[in-house]
DNA sequence: CTTGGCACTCAGGACTTTCGAGTGCCAGAG
DNA sequence: CTCTGGCACTCGAAAGTCCTGAGTGCCAAG
């Protein structure tokens, strides 16, 4: 029972953190929040937290700070989501339904939860991998220069050039056209790369081979599949302190996709917000920063991640309920495209 | 003939103080710049400097800075462009000979661009509004849906799907598209959209209007004309000091890519580079940022800009030169695609 | 287990002092 | 008229000093 107490003690202390940004101390802690205690008992249970590494003081003689641990805590246990103001609701649903494309909503998600959290925000394109594909087609721009447009069920469409060392006639064209369009439509597009293979050796000819090559290959791209938009980057300046430690290998990360997708990518397990904190995970760069996200896609199929990130002293819950609302809802507008 | 000098002495001051951060003084500036006279005559000169408001004193007993004023005559009359090193012409041109398509040059004229200057650069995909139509192609995805694709010489394609209210066979399908390519490909696209709504009192039916519609609604389309891209945002920690006032809002700007298509947009006359500095123009709250851009494009012809945004204290002609290069590398790139 | 009391610690703010780069001005030399 | 050396003066930045108060740990008593 005091160690529900202690408990209570570790989440006032990360609430009053994190709204004041200052270390916090027995006295203050005990005025803030009824804890029904005196403050030198709240002293004990600090030290005993201290002890086990959930918090730590700056220096001696000030108030206490979460360490990580004291946050992994919190998320894990502590917190109870929150749920969106009706307001936000409202926000939230009209910010998404004026969307016209694909592009248009990663774009106005991007914005959207920017706003929301106060922190720099990361939508990851919906993934080409598990999307299928609803047409192809080949446009002859002169004899020996063919377009080849991949529409798939997500609605992005991939375009490659095509040079050709013999022309093809519009018959053979639009025979090409049929063959490439039964084997691959209503396939999920690693299978499509793989049937193209396959029902090539039944025709010859150089330029059907250069065709479906052109096929596989924008399928297969991983250039498409690392599309991310970031934004709400002045939301940085907020940082004030701590700048060239935090904000510098940030601002590098961000523009490093790369590495924005790993961060993602190690959060896209099942339907659940995933929060990675500080020190976790590989990047030392990045110890003051967290990583709030989740996957998202149509029928709760988790297409791509999308996410902030911020300090480690955020408003976790507030955050976590941001992004899961913000999650749901562009899943259920790409339902209904 | 002192005149003369004190032209000298400006040039000095904006390039020491450019190099070391710091307000420079008579001392040092004789030290380092074999001016060929005493501190004491440096010290007159920079009175009448400062007297004619090229130069400043952030408090008494300090060295002078340039103002914007005074950046500003550097800028344009004691400037030579220096050329680049073979090295650099080699790394740009390398750094260019990669790109497979539109997108991919853009993404890596951004970053070769942030990289030669340390700076954060913005590029401007090209314009549709001077391109020309290539190609239309229609797309039957089911009968009642039609994707419209624009191929336009720039190698950008836009999609539109338009929903049809009657169905169209395939013959009336090639018929349209037959009819709408006639009349729209090789023009320019602002005459591409007048020629099309000509064309549409020869044909009566709902689902023809709506085509052309969304054709020329691409067309004019602006959000496509506003695509830019941003790159090497992390140059922005370099600033340090004046970090509310300075980076703040230029991050916001970064974002606000209605802002930046007008920073960009003073610039576009003629070949030249072109600089904006500090407080010129009508953004108040980037007046510690300079903007050095150009145009550029196929044929010298100026489809697009691309260019930088940094504080005013920046290395002008270092920065002109590769802005400079970079355009020229681009446009002469898009002349062979 | 909790609480009030108490001595102790120490970062941060306010204040002072010192230091030196840089200035303006003047009188004299070219 | 221009340049130069000399000189007194200014004032911001850095370093040193002091002081305050929030916060702590410990202890003895309830």
């Amino acid at each position: 029972m005091q160690e529900e107490r202690r408990l209570a003690v570790l989440r006032a202390i990360v609430e009053d953190y994190v709204s004041t940004e200052e270390p916090v101390g027995s006295k203050a802690l005990v005025e803030r929040h009824r804890l029904g205690v005196s403050p030198a008992t709240v002293r004990n249970d600090m030290a005993v937290l201290e002890e086990e590494g959930f918090i730590t003081q700056p220096h001696t003689s000030a108030g206490r700070v979460p360490t990580d641990k004291g946050y992994r805590l919190f998320v894990d246990r502590l917190t109870t989501v929150k749920p969106m103001s009706p307001a936000e609701r409202r926000a939230i649903a009209t910010f998404l339904d004026g969307a016209v494309d694909l592009d248009d909503v990663v774009g106005r998600s991007v914005r959207l939860l920017s706003q929301l959290t106060r922190q720099v925000a990361v939508v990851q394109y919906p993934t080409l991998s598990r999307s299928t594909v609803r047409h192809v087609e080949l446009v002859a721009l002169t004899p020996s220069r063919l377009l080849v447009v991949l529409i798939l069920s997500t609605g992005r469409v991939e375009q490659r050039l095509v040079e050709l060392e013999t022309s093809l006639s519009d018959d053979e064209l639009a025979d090409l056209r049929l063959l490439v369009n039964r084997a691959a439509t209503g396939e999920i597009i690693a299978d499509a790369a793989a049937a193209l293979k396959g029902s090539v050796p039944d025709v010859d000819g150089h330029a059907i081979a250069a065709v479906v090559d052109s096929l596989v290959e924008a399928m297969s791209d991983h250039r498409s599949d690392e599309r991310i938009a970031v934004g709400g980057a002045a939301n940085l300046a907020r940082y004030g302190d701590s700048f060239d430690s935090a904000v510098r290998p940030l601002l590098e990360a961000l523009e490093e996709h790369v590495i924005l997708l790993k961060l993602l990518g190690e959060a896209s397990t099942g339907g659940a917000v995933t929060v990675r904190i500080g020190h976790e995970g590989p990047y030392q760069e990045l110890a003051s920063t967290s990583v709030v996200a989740t996957g998202y896609g149509p029928r709760d199929e988790a297409l791509a991640t999308l996410g902030i990130v911020g300090p480690t002293r955020m408003d976790y819950p507030g955050t976590m309920a941001a992004v899961r609302a913000v999650a749901r809802y562009v899943s259920r507008f790409l339902d209904e495209g």
